[in-house]
DNA sequence: ATATAAGTTAAACTCGAGTTTAAGTCAAGA
DNA sequence: TCTTGACTTAAACTCGAGTTTAACTTATAT
C-alpha cells in the first residue's frame, strides 16, 4: 500500500510540513517518489516515522535519529552500534521518568498545599504547618523544595 | 541567608546567564539588589526556582510560569486559579508518564531485537520472526509499531 | 478541457529558551 | 590605591525544530 503525503499526515497525526522537513534531513531513506515527482510513503515509512517519534521522545535531536536512520540502511555492520544505542536510550528513559515521579510527587503536595489555603481561605496556614501537621506523603517533597 | 547571583548559580546548578534571563522574565519577583545593584538572592528565592524548575519539566513555557509567579505575588484572591493550575499539571504529568512508559516499552523491544540480531549476525533473523516467536513482553510493542 | 485540490521547491520566517558580547561597575585583598 | 574577579546592562547571536511563503507542477473530478 502506498500513500501520498496528505495521507501519510492524516494517519500519523502530522502536518504536511513536518513530513517534508524530516524528509529533508534525511529521516526517511526508504520512501520513494512517483513519476511525477509526488512522495509515495509505504508501510515501511510509517514503521520508520514511529521510531522517529519514539526516538524523539527518548530524547534525541533531529540529527542523532538521521545517524540512526543512516545506520540501519548500511546494514548488519551496525548492528552493534545500534544496540548500543538502545541500551543507552532505555537508561536514559528510565532516568526520565524518575524525574518526572520526583516532578509529581512535587505537584501533588502543591495541589495539597492549594487545596489546604483553599478551604483557610488563606496560603499562610497550610504554609506555617509544622512538619507534623503535614500528610506523611508530602513531606519528602515539601523538604526537597525547601532549603536543606 | 543571602547569595550572588555566582553562588546562586552553583547551589542550583545553572549558568549565571539564564538566572539573569530569568530574572528578566519575571521569574524572580522576591530578589532584591544590594545598593551597588547586585543581585542579592535569598532562600526564598531557591525554593521559587525550584518550582519554576518542577513547572518547566511538567511542560509549561516560560511565559506560563510568569504568570503563576505573578500570582503568587497578588496573594489569596488568587489561591483557586493556583490550584486549578497545579491540577491541570498533575494530570499533563501522569500523562507524560504514560507516554514515557510506552517509549520505553518501544526501546526494551528494540533492545531485544538488536541483542537477537547480534547473536544471529543479521537483523533478518528478530525481523523475519512470526508473533510466536516473539517473547510475550514485547509483542504489544512490535504491533504498535508496525502496521495494523 | 478545465477548474480545483493536492503536491513540489528553495528560501525566508518564527518561536522558545537561552548564550554571548561589549562596555562598563562593584567589591575584596595586597 | 590598585588590581583582580565577580558583577551590571542592552543588544546581538545561536540553536533546534519546525512553519510559512511564493512560484510552480501534478492529479482528479466533472
Amino acid at each position: 500500500m502506498l500513500y501520498t503525503i496528505g495521507e501519510m499526515a492524516k494517519t500519523l497525526g502530522l502536518p504536511t510540513s513536518t513530513l517534508r522537513f524530516y524528509d529533508k534531513k534525511g529521516l526517511l531513506p526508504f520512501m520513494e517518489r512517483s513519476s511525477g515527482g509526488m512522495r509515495m510513503f509505504s508501510d515501511k515509512d510509517i514503521e520508520c516515522l514511529r521510531i522517529v517519534e519514539c526516538l524523539k521522545q527518548s530524547g534525541l535531536s533531529l540529527d542523532d535519529i538521521r545517524h540512526f536512520i543512516r545506520m540501519t540502511t548500511e546494514g548488519d555492520s551496525t548492528i552493534d552500534e545500534r544496540l548500543a544505542m538502545f541500551l543507552k536510550r532505555k537508561s536514559e528513559v528510565e532516568a526520565q521518568i524518575e524525574a518526572m515521579q520526583k516532578t509529581l510527587e512535587t505537584i501533588k503536595y502543591k495541589c495539597w498545599f492549594y487545596e489546604t489555603a483553599k478551604a483557610a481561605g488563606t496560603t499562610s496556614v497550610p504554609a506555617s504547618m509544622g512538619v507534623e501537621q503535614i500528610p506523611q506523603e508530602f513531606r519528602k517533597a515539601k523538604e526537597r523544595l525547601t532549603c536543606k
